[in-house]
RNA sequence: GCCGGGAUGGCGAAAUUGGCAAACGCGAGGGACUUAAAAUCCCUUGUCCGUAAGGACUUCCGGGUUCGAUCCCCGGUCCCGGCACCA
């Protein structure tokens, strides 16, 4: 038997120390939390207890939370609920041996902070320092296993000047771009808005129209690595909705490029055909591409389009630019105009109209389509609306090319069959795909193509509160980057730091800073004015962690090698598509330029669930919020957070009810106390009790790995009741066990029963008990008896009972027994669980 | 519309491989202790019938597979999240 409590790694329990001459009261002074956490975590601090070896520790494990914006407002509990979390798999991965590493940051840049200092009239200078105060006040009191000396925060030059050398790294590399593009812009706000923050075409925060803008912006070319970011996350340790959130955002769809011949453009270049060509999903369906349509910004509307609608087309192409994006994109009514020239549809050979119209966008695909109203909910409205012919080329069971329609185009692929396609008709739908467009290809007519939907990514913002982009333009040698020996580009102290209507950022007003000699030439420059996205900021953090003490470089090449790709990684799904996705793009780069020897960042990644309270969404206006701080002060923080892991299941978040902290302070409240009571283990140890114990640490050590740690405090609960069953008075080893069990939970109460135990190193250094695979196994079970499947008794038997003993010993209970009526047609035997006798 | 996750007592929830549905906790009711209250401890608590023994019903709804279904299959409803005029 493997003994409870003993440490493969060190015991420095003092087996004496522990036993008391019974009656004798052992002072329990009574569990006064704000003492003892006060103590403990003044103790960690000076004993180092939470410093991770990064150099030499066994077994290294990154266990990373996702670092927090640090509002004014202070830590919210949706924070603190996943913060915890991420803190028990730490500290249960610690006790098994490994060496964790638990860092914490601040990412502290961005409009939101930028806002808010507006808002206050306070420099976001002064205010940031002051909100990371306040976090590190509140985390540290949360008992978090964190190592403090690898803190870091986002707006720290120390920090920025390498996320602007990662800007560097993707410039270099052609992957960061300059371009013109669409952008949303609220006029009162003076900023432009992420397609998320314009809600029916209005701005999220103060309700004005948003207009739609030019701007030259910087981006990153992400959509070159959108096959390999979709493809890498079937071999990712991911929970399921991030995946998914992530294939959806990236969007593939594969189909074909089709080119349309157009018939005697005007303006073409003489003897040189204009083609069409579109994106499709269905190039079964080209026999029924009754028209062509082109974006309103598509290049060749201007090319093709006949004198007679010039009118109209110009007049419908001016319409749709002066709509928002989102809205362009929202809107659900149709409309559009005939270009009046036609195409050669190059399955049928007949000639089909080109039209405009603004539910084909410009930045999918090519721009334009192959309409098949017939088949495609979208152009059958649009068909309907102009009167443009509609025939049916897919028919389902049933149907034959004759079959009508109806008021809606048909969809259907699954067993439907080509009709109305010539020589085609008959395949089935994935049979006409590959013939139609293999016949196109051998004449260049067409080829397979794949899409995403995943658009690059638009870093550069017209603020202030961010890391400038490290670029420089100069009359004489043009865009520049700056070399990484002159970095950081430093954010300049400015007080007029607020946005303008102008469309250019805030530091384009500041001479001083704007005006610059060039890196090559040395001649007069001037910088780009710019910031980059926040999400920039936090797309590399985990790999400056482990190197926050090197100014040299942004990671160490040996600590990167040691303690990456991310051991387990947990967060909120909120994040799911830009932070994670972000996060695995710059990885990849990286990776690609030599830097990482891995490409996926994080090995596993859980996300969390969300908070609610008495089952309504916290918000502010509600005033519902939870106040960590006032909870701690009440309850203590170990109450807190074992609240906040029993609330409900991790993965899925919970209703905080202020009632249910209790229930778990009742239990810390009777830990203590047992502790305190517990007399030596002399004597004839209670069969019962070390069953139940045993039972406990192996179901507490299976559930914490896979987060279910509502249930690991339900069975650490379980024992406590068996425990303290009929007055009993618990023994000392039968409750230095739980204390270990407990402490990933309550980490100071586990640390002061511990050492009341006689332990005289941190509990996190006393190891995990291991427990008696014998004594975990009931011998004595009790079987359900069911007759004819419905259960009529019970019968206690040993484990090891044969069908014919349970059959006999069911038989002899007579509730049982009158069941059975009739002669036995056959017995079901699941030996330890169930008898079913079929009458 | 497409994709992912859900729906179980008064409430939060549990059931790890298809095997006693409701563990654990909250709330509620009753009791002990107390002059009293708080705290603590004990008992009861899915619904219905029954004094009880016991019985019937019960995991969103309707079917199916199975000796047996919260769990697997088919169809549907509702809730949460992601994507969405993406061709």
């Amino acid at each position: 038997m493997v003994e409870v409590g003993a440490s493969s790694r060190s015991n420095s329990m003092t087996e004496s120390a522990v036993i008391r001459p019974t009656g004798e009261e052992p002072s329990p002074a009574g569990y006064d939390p704000s003492a003892i956490e006060r103590k403990w975590q003044a103790r960690w601090e000076a004993d180092g207890t939470n410093v991770t070896d990064l150099q030499h520790g066994a077994r290294p494990f990154y266990a990373l939370m996702m670092f927090p914006y640090p509002s004014a407002e202070g830590l919210h509990v949706g924070n603190l609920f996943a913060f915890t979390g991420n803190d028990i798999y730490g500290r249960f991965q610690r006790l098994q041996g490994h060496t964790v590493f638990e860092p914490i940051g601040y990412d502290a840049f961005g409009i939101h902070s930028e806002n808010f200092a507006i808002k206050v009239g306070i420099h976001p200078d002064e205010l940031i320092p002051r909100n990371i105060d306040n976090f590190r006040r509140q985390l540290k009191r949360a008992g978090l296993m964190v190592d403090w000396s690898h803190e870091l925060s986002t707006t720290d030059p120390a920090y920025y000047k390498w996320t602007q050398w990662v800007f560097l790294q993707l410039y270099k590399r052609g992957l960061a771009y300059k371009k013109k593009a669409a952008v949303n812009w609220c006029p009162f706000d003076k900023t432009v808005l992420a397609n998320e923050q314009v809600i029916g075409g209005a701005c999220e925060r103060c309700g004005n129209l948003v207009e739609q803008r030019f701007l030259e912006q910087w981006f990153f070319r992400i959509t070159d690595y959108a096959g390999r970011l979709l493809a890498n996350l079937d071999t990712l340790d991911w929970s399921e909705s991030t995946k998914s959130a992530q294939r959806n955002w990236i969007g593939r769809s594969d189909g074909a490029e089709v080119a349309f011949r157009v018939e005697s453009a005007p303006k073409s270049p003489a003897g040189e055909p204009d083609f069409v060509r579109v994106f499709t999903t269905r190039p079964d369906t080209i026999f029924g591409a009754t028209y062509l349509v082109l974006a309103p910004e598509h290049p060749l509307v201007d090319r093709i389009v006949r004198d007679g609608q010039r009118a109209l087309v110009d007049e419908y192409v001016a319409e749709a630019a002066k709509q928002d994006v989102v809205s362009r994109r929202t809107t659900k009514d149709k409309s559009g105009v005939f270009t009046g020239a036609y195409a050669t549809n190059p399955g049928t050979g007949q000639p089909i109209p080109i039209w405009i119209a603004d539910y084909v966008l410009m930045e999918y695909g090519t721009g334009a389509i192959m309409a098949v109203p017939g088949h495609d909910e979208r152009d059958f409205e649009f068909a309907q609306l102009y009167d443009l012919p509609i025939v049916r080329v897919v028919a389902g069971p049933g149907q034959d090319a004759r079959t009508p329609l109806g008021d809606s185009a048909y969809t259907e692929t699954e067993s439907a069959h080509l009709v109305n396609s010539g020589r085609f008709d008959g395949m089935t739908v994935e049979a006409g795909k590959a013939a139609i467009v293999a016949e196109l290809a051998s004449t260049g007519a067409a080829k397979p193509v794949v899409n995403y939907r995943l658009h690059d990514w638009c870093i550069s913002r017209q603020r202030y509160w961010g890391p400038p982009i490290p670029i420089v333009y100069c009359d004489q040698c043009g865009v520049v980057p700056v070399p990484e020996s002159q970095l950081p580009v430093l954010l300049p102290a400015i007080e007029d730091f607020r946005p303008d209507d102008s469309g250019i950022s805030p530091l384009a007003r500041h001479a001083e800073w704007y005006h610059t000699t060039c890196p090559e030439c040395g001649g007069q420059a001037r910088r780009e004015t710019d910031v980059s996205d926040t999400f920039l900021d936090s797309a590399w953090y985990f790999l400056r962690y482990p190197s926050t003490d090197r100014s040299d470089v942004p990671f160490d090449d040996a600590m990167t090698k040691r303690w990456l790709p991310v051991t387990s990684y947990i967060g909120g799904n909120e994040h799911a598509v830009l932070h994670l996705l972000y996060s695995r793009f710059v990885t990849m780069v990286l990776h690609d330029a030599g830097t990482l020897a891995f490409e996926e960042p994080f090995t596993r990644f859980r996300a969390h669930g969300m908070i609610v309270r008495e089952g309504a969404k916290m918000s502010k206006s509600r005033g519902n919020v939870v106040n960590p701080d006032h909870y701690i002060d009440e309850w203590g923080a170990d109450a807190f957070r074992t609240y906040l892991m029993f609330l409900g299941p991790f993965e899925e978040g919970g209703d905080f009810r202020d009632k249910g902290i209790s229930g778990v302070k009742r239990f810390l409240d009777r830990l203590w106390k047992s502790v305190h009571e517990a007399v030596g283990d002399g004597g004839t140890p209670d069969l019962d009790v070390q069953r139940k114990l045993h039972q406990t640490i192996k179901k507490v050590g299976e559930d914490i790995p896979r987060l279910s740690y509502n249930t690991a405090i339900a069975a650490m609960m379980e024992y406590m009741n068996t425990l303290r069953a009929g007055e009993r008075t618990p023994r000392v080893d039968e409750v230095r066990p739980l204390v270990q069990l407990v402490s990933p939970f309550a980490p100071h109460i586990a640390e002061e029963l511990w050492s009341a135990l006689g332990g005289t190193t941190s509990v996190f250094d006393g190891g995990w008990p291991s427990y008696d695979p014998a004594l975990v196994a009931e011998d004595l079970v009790t079987m359900a008896v069911q007759v004819n499947g419905k259960t009529r008794g019970t019968v206690s038997v040993p484990k090891t009972a044969t069908q014919d003993e349970v059959l006999t010993a069911a038989k002899a209970d007579a509730n049982i027994a009158k069941f059975i009526t009739g002669p036995v047609k056959r017995v079901v035997f699941v030996p330890g669980r169930l008898l079913n006798v079929l009458v």
